[in-house]
DNA sequence: TATGAATGAGAATTCATTCAT
DNA sequence: AATGAATGAATTCTCATTCAT
């Protein structure tokens, strides 16, 4: 299936600098992971010190090196559990694409994104700055991009590769607009712009799903 | 008109923290922004190094600081300076709007703002980095979005200034897509992506000005 | 008893910015200080470099920092230390007032401030700037103006508190007389003028003692 | 006269950089001392900027520079300027002196510096950084002396030099504990303490009269 | 492994002083 | 003389990273 393999995009394998053995490693794992999220988000990448990330987690800076051996590796490592949590999102949304009539899967690519942004406010700041080499060749966009053909894929199976390609680029933009409307407070109207722009995307899907059966009306 | 007003709103008048009163610190001074420009664009706002950009100038790291006094100001003056030249953009856009026919129109929003900001690289970083206090109360986007509705309201003069409002956000949006798209070098099909994008602006511009006519008869 | 109150007077918590946990960190922070006490003396606390106190006192810079967050911080944390110093030695002379006749009293008035000042040159540095925050709500004079109070209350309990508070402040006058001329190279017989000081003291204390006894005569 | 002599001793002949030579350099000139003057007394020597001074003088750098070539030559100059005040409050004092009786001598000699103290603040800032060089070779603190000296003898004629310098040392201690007092808020009583330090002073000089008399009598 | 101390290369910023006009 | 620009050494403070216990 196509499904596994692009799920497989946003996964990557490395990028954890040493596997905790025990359970008490996975909890301090954990709480680095989250002290970091937090400073991230607070501070931006460059403002936020490891001295802070250990302290928030309650550890030591020694400790939080034993785990992550530089500042990218931990940064690094929260970005890569965010693209899996991405992975799995999109992996079910794909599963239930084909089960959603078109209003509802508009609604749904908006909305999922939206949240998930506003879930783990981190992810933003780490996307700036990919200045620390990924896991994958891939660049985020690019792997988010592919899970967004997958799903187009799913509903409009007629369409040419090379216009899923082109759709799902503009989609896309449309779910970043999405969060940036969400996220801006001097928008006045900020609802009314939600609506319109989860229309575009409905008005957009929908044209694709016609185009892609007329294509292929036509082509038969 | 209200053209007049909304072009004050980008432009300020503080940011610059110590006028040059010599021809030479003239010189300075535009060499000093020229050179923050580059480092700001290449490295980020936090990279960037006042020794960086004084050298860059070829000033002495004391002559910088004459100038400007901080980090921040430095930067606030180079985005006042941007300012001011989308203040002049779109007032140019807005004169020239009412002979445009829509599709034309679309194209010079699109292209207009991918433009400035493939000139202008600083801008950018400059503007998520809007930590240090702007001149005006209003954020950059919002100033953008008061332009807008402005070369809107010029198209569309009957249609309701909340009306205005939402659609002057969503085409921002646009705006704000069609730089990302132009700058993602992992698109392969750019060009193709970049015409959808216009094409998405046409039809949202046809269907605004449409309405505010329908409205307008409607009402009357 | 009113010697716990006053010594308490002198001694502050704060001060001290992270206190040391490990066996050489102890080490560290009291190099520190004494190099710092050095400079102070030597350069006055702005000529005073943070650098010159790390490597007069063999640490890194890094590793002053790590201590005594600013320079306000190290200056406040050795005037603390002084402090202490000052309020033990009060401590022991208001235990062996009643012990002392009116001379010796004078005479060990006089001379331990001298001694104080002069085993600790960067007291007086600290004292005129006091512009960082003291622990204490209270000036270094008043605390010290408590404590020539309390030995003077030990020696004459029957004079009233407002003529206690009167005659400590032209005590601790005298004494810081003594302080000045002790460390004026100018002065030709600075051993006769010291004892000219001292006897002035004395004459003081006399007056006082007999005083409170004449009221307490009258009174009763 | 002694007086003569005396006078001439706080007063210098150098010390000015360049002598103006029209009455606009007079004016430059006592603006620019003025304008030290509170800045020295406002933020200290060190934290006192050149640029400040001359901004404050409404002058540019370069003016400064004009006049005073250092930071030591321009607070040189004013030390010099209070010295000469100094001097010729001294220079009255003593001619008064003959005229006065001891009480209203005790007076004077408190009051007066207390006032001159008040009147210059910026004068203890400039005696406690006596690090640049001063025109004489003798310390402020030793000219003042020699002036409470040559008041002193005026007094009390026939008593010894050494008496005199030993005297004089005194009360220099107790001018200035009169200063200290008149600026310590902290001290509740501080009239008080006042009158106590002034009935001080004139215990001390009647102390002196008397003894220089007796010392007459027995001699002859 | 955990902890906290040690390190030192920068970074921003200041300011006395000098120069050119 | 007057003005303002130029200079750069020095200063405080930061922080990723390494070490020793």
């Amino acid at each position: 299936m196509s499904s596994q393999k692009s799920t497989a995009t946003l996964r990557a394998e490395s990028g954890q600098a040493k596997a905790p053995q025990r359970a008490r490693g996975h909890a301090r794992v954990a709480a680095l992971l989250e002290a970091a999220a937090t400073e991230f988000a607070d501070k931006g990448y460059d403002a936020a010190t490891m001295t802070a990330i250990a302290s928030r987690a309650g550890a030591s800076i020694g400790s939080l090196y034993q785990f992550f051996p530089t500042k990218d590796r931990i940064a690094g490592a929260l970005l890569e559990s965010y693209l899996n949590i991405l992975a799995e999102t999109f992996h079910k949304l794909r599963e239930a694409a084909p089960s959603l009539d078109v209003s509802l899967l508009a609604s749904r690519l908006t909305r999922t994104f939206v949240k998930f942004r506003a879930t783990h406010p981190a992810f933003a700041v780490l996307v700036e700055t990919y200045s620390f080499a990924l896991p994958s060749t891939m660049s985020i966009r690019e792997s988010l991009r592919r899970e967004i053909e997958s799903v187009l894929a799913e509903v409009a199976p007629h369409l040419a590769p090379a216009e899923i390609a082109v759709r799902a680029a503009v989609i896309q933009q449309i779910m970043k607009a999405a969060v940036a409307v969400n996220g801006d407070t001097s928008i006045a109207s900020r609802k009314a712009v939600m609506d319109e722009l989860e229309g575009l995307m409905r008005h957009y899907l929908q044209d694709a799903i016609q185009r892609a059966n007329l294509d292929t009306l036509t082509s038969s």
